[in-house]
DNA sequence: AACTATTTATAAGA
DNA sequence: TTCTTATAAATAGTT
């Protein structure tokens, strides 16, 4: 689709790759949407760069429109008491995730084979899993909470918001797989396995 | 992109509706999996025809079997949020999960030896991971519009649903506060600070 | 960010 | 459904 054709394959240039990624993922969301529009189905997708920038679709256009009613029927009292858990995000800014450690390996693990990984390593593999879906349910949680107690006027306001929380998130996954990596090579002790029984 | 220009509203015709959705729907997988490779960027996408067909995609080609694994040793609410994945014919499908899995992966973890973890099988432990965050988010996505898109009918029931949510958040909340202690204890780190920060 | 030559996707027809 | 084909759309390389 292009002035040549293209193979489908990883492109190594940095620089042709990220525009490459800037083009076709709007392409893809666009796709997405005429779809969900043409043929009245519901569609998520979400795009995750590989430096951790997130982008989502979803088919749920009148969300907002349903979370403003929310809104509106709910009384003062309950909102002040679900607001203690409102996250001061600011705060949190100018945080970043390593940003060594995950690209570098990434293209170690490009010829890894998922199959040929052995047990332990899966086992690992699922307990991580089961940390990071605990997290993310708790800041879905949030997220909803938040969205429900607070008047969203604007889809523009509600899409920025959405992005805000979701790079909240990623970068919450991150600094917790960077923590447990430097915890068992430092002690080599699982430090958390208690813990995350606890959580799920 | 065919004989006529396309109005983008929805299809009124069922039959033709239907032919389009198929043919979109490859598309879309289709621009999905070119994405992911070419710009190795991590994406989920979830498709649901109007008559609650799903078609996937996921740069992770193992991710559903770990999904399915863990489905059988989570909750019913954890279930439910990725229970989108769950095939009939899986090999998984007649598992009695808890008896057997949760056990033997806490067994397995005690034993583990985590100073002859490499960092390969760190690393592949993250990207699993993160990929899991994707597509548990696309999940998510579908499953809490859909939730979103019922009609919620009465006052007392949207006060219900909050609290519910509000006691969850601090159960979370509670716990990541207790892991953060134990982290601490054994490592003599403050492990997970930052996360804890995020969700308060 | 635009441009445009090509490739690719696909709407309609068979 | 599946294939064919004319046309619309996306986009690779360029500026």
């Amino acid at each position: 689709m292009g002035r040549k054709k293209l193979e489908i394959k990883r492109i190594e240039d940095k620089c042709n790759r990220q525009v490459t990624f800037s083009k076709r993922r709007t392409g893809l969301l666009k796709k997405a949407k005429q779809l969900s529009i043409l043929c009245d189905a519901q569609i998520g997708v979400i795009i995750r760069s590989n430096r951790g920038k997130l982008y989502e679709f979803s088919h749920a256009t009148s969300l907002n429109e349903v979370l403003q009613k929310y809104h509106d029927v709910t009384d003062i009292e309950d909102r002040e008491t679900i607001g203690i858990f409102e996250p001061k995000s600011s705060k949190y800014a100018g945080k970043q995730a390593d940003e060594n450690l995950l690209p570098r390996v990434q293209r170690y693990l490009a010829e890894l084979d998922f199959d040929q990984l052995h047990v332990p390593d899966l086992v690992q593999l699922e307990k991580e899993l089961e940390s990071a879906l605990v997290q993310t349910k708790a800041a879905k949680i949030l997220v909803n909470t938040q969205q429900m107690m607070k008047p969203v006027t604007t889809l523009q306001e509600k899409k920025k918001l959405l992005r805000e929380e979701n790079e909240l998130l990623a970068q919450q996954i991150a600094a917790m797989a960077k923590e447990n990596t430097a915890a068992k090579d430092k002690t080599g002790e699982a430090a958390n396995n208690e813990t995350l029984m606890l959580l799920c």
